[in-house]
DNA sequence: ACAATATATCAATTATTCATGAATTATGGA
DNA sequence: TCCATAATTCATGAATAATTGATATATTGT
């Protein structure tokens, strides 16, 4: 991952709605939802949602795929994966003993 | 970490000028850099830079100290934590079959 | 106390982002 | 083909963010 794709992908998730979106998809997984269920969800107008989707998508943290007349949007676990890889990288750039304790307590709260 | 707090982290690390910042002070680990030396290093004016260090304070990605007359900056890695947890968090709450692998490979390039 | 240095704050300008109404494109069904 | 539905694109105005010169504050050394 290059800076200008990280850039991306903060600026994508800096912002509620998205923020939002973004984490709906991901409780929402291998489903997705269709972009007007997320407008409603949210309680959001659909071509403001739009706008919002397509700066998610842009910046690769979510997918989509057309349904007949609905388009149905994943979040992008890849991605997601790469933007906490780009920090971890740069923590080991230089001092591997401030890194570790990084990655140990990351626990997951499954 | 609310949503409020990463949303604030997310702000701040969506800029070239501070994730640039947040890079070098992640590589400077606990010896910090002085703010003048991030300045100059970056290539940035000094209140400018200042304004930038500001919000990247604000947000909790980083902390300082005061030498004398000067000020020196550090990444604050608890932060860092918190935010990759935040991800995580949202990761698990519905699915952990999509999680895990993303964990798996989070490799740390020590 | 004074001068020099390091950094922060202020005020103004410019640039960017956000939300929205209106118009457009795409699809499916009658 | 015509209509209804789902979603995107466009143009615009309002809000927010970024940069900068000028100024202020804090600290050290003389």
């Amino acid at each position: 991952m290059d800076i200008n794709k990280a850039l991306a992908a903060f600026f994508a998730l800096s912002q509620q709605t998205r923020l939002d979106v973004f984490r709906l998809l991901v409780k929402a997984g291998a489903d997705g939802l269709n972009a007007g269920e997320i407008a409603a969800l949210l309680d959001v107008k659909q071509n403001t949602m739009s706008a919002n989707l397509t700066v998610l998508l842009n910046a690769g943290m979510v997918r989509n795929e057309r349904h007949g007349r609905t388009i149905r949007y994943f979040a992008d676990f890849d991605a997601m994966r790469a933007v906490l890889s780009f920090l971890m990288e740069d923590c080991c750039g230089g001092r591997p003993e401030l890194c570790q304790p990084v990655i140990d307590e990351l626990a997951c709260a499954c």
